[in-house]
DNA sequence: TGTACATCAGTGAACGCGCGTTCACTGATGTAC
DNA sequence: TGTACATCAGTGAACGCGCGTTCACTGATGTAC
């Protein structure tokens, strides 16, 4: 009764939960998404595979966990992207979140296909708060542009509102463009495709970005 | 010795190739890429698991074929995307190529992930002849732009060069970047990202294909 | 046309492995009196 | 300060399942003489 959130146990037990979600990520990063395994998890931390049941109900709420820190911790790069503190000028802010968004995800492949890419067999993501979260990332997206108006198709501009209430439809649209071409460029760069062709991934993404910029008026 | 390649038995070997290849794309499409089991597979075709073994080395070398034979649909796909025998003005051979590529995704996600989505765990493409079979698709989009020169970058031209000899690479530059948008807008929507936003991507696609012919001077 | 033989598709058992999850249980440890 | 108790982390065995792959073997069938 007496539980208090900072008792000697659930300091323990956040310690381990967090323990736990490391070596998932480590497993991940290791083998591919479906390398992730409660048995596997519970050998790598010296403890038997039905401990791990104690901090998570199993499998599928372990991979929400991780799909919704790994949500969290891409906002909280894209949020500190233009130099904290300072005052940036609009027009750079972009270039800025953009260049964040790519090193997130090169720094950490699994991740960003953890959060974009087909979800695990078997899993079906069965949470509101992965929606909203996704929005998360979207809205820092949105709050780079400064772009204005309508998109000149009004169907299009009720379809954005919705999603967007208040947000400008021209702005909303620049937005999912944006977002869908650095997702184009960062996702073929991280499964290796400019590097075997061999091109240089750095020179491609800067004019990409150049493009988002551009096209955006 | 007297093997005549439309031997009775050769036909059949052939046949069963093919049904074996069948079933696996049906479950690749049901039930996600680690979905495809050798002995589920034989199990739908109706025989023991250990048949299989008459027609495929081993589950990678079928999974090796599933890629192969993905990459040589597609390219068929695009191949016939302007209206064969029509002689198309150049301006308009990207966009029916663009919608070509869009429906190939759009219709069959499994192999598209196949193609471009991260290798499944323990396998390792093994292949040159994968190599080749991208580069063959990715002449197909280079043949519908008709941009020309250099890109402005010395090094980037270097590398575009090696990789496409011949090719202008301010062309080869633009190829990319095309693609990299496809991609970017496609494998969103394939993963459900714009259904989820309540919005229409046939309107999104249209706009993005639009960017690609405009940002190609 | 008939017979002998080589080819080869397919079987069933087995190997060793890993999976997620449940269950009844042990033993340590924090907590309340 | 000391004792009794409730909490709870962790164990080991088990369940039922599926995996890719090997092996020795059967039986049908095409082929050569």
């Amino acid at each position: 009764m007496a539980r208090s959130a900072g008792g000697i146990r659930d300091r323990f037990r956040s310690q381990m939960r967090q323990e736990v979600k490391d070596a998932a990520l480590r497993q991940l990063a290791a083998g591919g998404p479906q390398a992730l395994s409660v048995n596997a998890i519970a050998k790598e931390l010296g403890v038997s595979g039905p401990a791990l049941y104690r901090y998570f109900a199993g499998r599928d709420a372990l991979l929400t966990e991780l799909i919704l820190d790994a949500y969290a911790d891409l906002t909280r790069a894209l949020a500190g992207a233009p130099a904290p503190g300072e005052a940036a000028p609009e027009k750079s802010r972009l270039p800025a979140l953009a260049d964040a968004y790519r090193a997130w995800a090169v720094a950490q492949p699994h991740r960003y296909r953890l959060l974009f890419s087909a979800p695990l067999p078997g899993y079906d993501a069965p949470d509101d708060r992965l929606v909203a979260a996704a929005r998360k990332v979207m809205g820092l997206i949105l709050a780079a542009l400064d772009t204005t108006g309508r998109t000149g198709d009004a169907t299009l501009d009720a379809q954005l509102g919705v999603w967007w209430p208040g947000v400008e439809p021209a702005r909303a649209l620049a937005g999912i463009t944006g977002w869908s071409r650095l997702h184009g460029i960062v996702s073929l760069e991280i499964e290796g495709n400019f590097a075997s062709m061999g091109v240089d991934a750095d020179r491609l993404f800067e004019r990409e970005v150049a493009s988002v910029l551009s096209s955006a008026p």
